[in-house]
DNA sequence: GCCGTTTTCGGCCCGACTGTTTTCAGTCG
């Protein structure tokens, strides 16, 4: 079994547990699992396999590990089964509603025997739910509403349209009077490939009323479908995409703390906590304090209210890092999964940056199905400034994509001859990305791979073969000695297509044995490998490939969202096959491997 | 159910908003 399908297994269990009513604590300490099972780049099973002890991970103890190696081993769990005989297993998709919890999950199902989304549309529709205590008519249509929602979006916005629908937004807030500063946090700073919503964070000065101003002027702007909520120092709407926005206004005094608190990670941010308890401190989105002896007794933080006790900062982002001994951490990294410790150590990575990116080895013409000359694609990526490029058309087994055969590639070299006379200023790599034929082998002959600069490898066809089979195709195609970069190495598309069933830990050593590079396709569909991939490549010591797949010049642009992947993956420029000069490069590509 | 610079018991991050409440539970982030 999959990590993330043990991920999964954990998390339901959790929901049930807390519709059961068990202790809270120990429904947190399921999801503490979950989180560091999504978070782990290996596989649980292996090291089931391998007789490692689990009990060593963060979150996990003898029961959690005894479940993970039953969940490894048999596939099911006994006491998931043993909970679902009590509570219906349908019970947990009803909590991912809107305005609907665990408690009033419970009662839907006690009182109106509502188990799954079907049954609750119906009671909602027959007026049964708002007659229940402690829900009402505000709260029945809100919830009908998101059942809808649900059923039409499944998934997250790609981070990549959720910058095009906040692009409007930020320029009518920023010349919004009273506004000071205005930004993004949450997700979408942490540069995740996809988000839920958007957090906005506004510094005003002045008092209620410029606050109430700048909430007012938030919640009218033209593109709100609707205003879900408003106070007095936030609000949240949905824009006409369903695409949702929280604002929340701050004083300059708690901006930077607030910047932290809502940038999250909330397992970062717990952590930073922790240690900021452990000093005596308080930190919130208020500020950092010191906590009084009394309210340490009482265990009441609310005390005096939530800025009571001595400030010692907020108003910058890197004095709530101060405050707990530590550098500022990069958003992209807030994710703890030791980044924090990093930072301590003083050994965070050098994450790439777009000035170290000298070029883009992944991008098509129309000699496949690009939309563009190789000429035009050479202009383009001599006018980002890139040093090279490689021109890497599909072969022949991607017929819809006018794969080309032995002969038209020879055709294609010299026409990539003339471009490089007549584009001066930057070097065109003779590249190709070849198909991995199902049983592993190379859709072209060694004889032409030879004459190739850069070979790129991808899996177009047969995406439904059994894990061990696709895993045995796919480390065949890398150990051949022509190939120099796995290209999308799972093959998904973001709310689209799941991975292919593939042991990515089996490949990336097979990878890291045979000096393959592995790629972060930048494609904002794509972005894969993902991040968790990309830190166990990290690991092994993997060079990375930086590149856009691009079909047209604008696509060059998503050079952008793949650096931010790559830094969520902690990729150092050291390690990215891009940020070589060309002559380091072409050393590269030269490099002795196995058959030459 | 997990964990330990208060270490094998007794904690576990914390505040805002909503709706349905007469003082707060539930939900959310």
């Amino acid at each position: 079994m999959e990590n993330v399908e043990i991920a999964r297994v954990l998390s339901e269990l959790a929901d049930l547990l807390e519709i059961r009513g068990a202790n809270p604590f120990r429904v947190r300490a399921y999801r503490n699992a979950v989180r560091t099972v999504r978070g782990l780049t290996r596989s649980l099973s292996t090291m089931v396999q391998e007789g490692e002890d689990l009990t060593d991970l963060p979150g996990i103890g003898k029961d959690m590990a005894g479940h993970i190696q039953e969940l490894s081993t048999t596939g099911s769990l006994e006491l998931l089964e043993e909970v679902c005989r009590e509570v219906p297993r349908s019970l947990a998709t009803l909590v991912k509603l809107e305005g609907v919890g665990p408690k009033k999950a419970s009662k839907l199902w006690k009182e109106l025997d509502v188990t799954n989304l079907d049954d609750l549309e119906a009671a909602l529709q027959a007026g049964r739910v708002q007659e229940l205590e402690g829900f009402g008519a505000k709260s029945a249509a809100k919830i009908l509403r998101s059942i809808r929602e649900v059923r039409q979006r499944q998934g997250r916005f790609l981070r990549y349209e959720a910058e095009q629908y906040l692009r409007p937004l930020l320029e009518y807030l920023r010349s919004t009077s009273g506004v000071e500063r205005i930004e993004v946090a949450g997700s979408y700073r942490r540069g995740k490939e996809t988000v839920g919503d958007a957090d906005l964070l506004a510094q005003v000065d002045g008092g209620e009323e410029e606050q109430a101003a700048v909430i007012r002027h938030f919640t009218s702007f033209p593109g709100v479908d609707r205003v879900v909520m408003s106070g007095g120092t936030r609000a949240s709407i949905m824009l006409g995409s369903g695409f949702g926005v929280d604002l929340r206004v701050l004083p300059a005094r708690s901006y930077g703390a607030a910047l932290h608190y809502f940038t999250g990670s909330k397992e970062h941010n717990v952590e930073i906590r922790k240690l900021a308890l452990r000093k005596g401190l308080r930190v919130s989105e208020y500020g950092v304090f010191r906590v009084s002896e009394e309210g340490r007794e009482g265990g009441e933080a609310a005390e005096g209210g939530p800025e009571a006790g001595e400030r010692l900062g907020g108003e910058a982002e890197e004095e709530v890092f101060a405050a707990v001994d530590l550098p500022w951490i990069p958003p992209v990294l807030r994710e703890a999964r030791g980044e924090i410790e990093a930072a301590r150590e003083g050994t965070l990575p050098r994450l790439v940056t777009r000035e170290d990116i000298r070029g883009d080895l992944h991008m098509h013409s129309t000699w496949s199905d690009g939309k563009n000359s190789i000429l035009e694609m050479a202009e383009a990526c001599r006018d980002l400034g890139y040093e090279y490029m490689a021109i890497t058309d599909h072969s022949e087994a991607v017929r819809v994509a006018n794969g080309l055969t032995p002969e038209r590639v020879r055709a294609q070299w010299k026409e990539i001859e003339e471009v490089r006379e007549a584009v001066a200023g930057i070097h065109v790599l003779r590249g190709l990305e070849v198909d991995i034929l199902r049983d592993g082998t190379l859709d072209l002959p060694d004889e032409v791979l030879e004459g190739l600069d850069i070979v790129l490898v991808a899996v177009h066809s047969s995406m439904g073969l059994e894990q061990a089979e696709m895993t045995r195709r796919v480390i065949r195609a890398i150990r051949h000695p022509a190939v120099d970069v796995l290209v999308h190495p799972t093959g998904r598309l973001l709310n689209r297509r799941e991975p292919y069933a593939i042991d990515m830990d089996a490949v990336l050593e097979s990878a890291a044995e045979a000096g393959v590079a592995v790629e972060m396709n930048a494609n904002p569909h794509r972005l894969d490998l993902n991040d968790v991939h990309l830190l166990r490549a990290r690991e092994l010591g993997l060079r990375v490939s930086i590149a856009t797949d691009s079909h047209r010049p604008a696509h060059l642009d998503f050079m952008e969202g793949g650096l931010l992947q790559a830094q969520r993956g902690w990729v150092e420029k050291e390690r990215t096959l891009n940020a070589l000069s060309l002559e380091s490069l072409q050393e590269w590509l030269a490099r002795p491997r196995n058959g030459r």
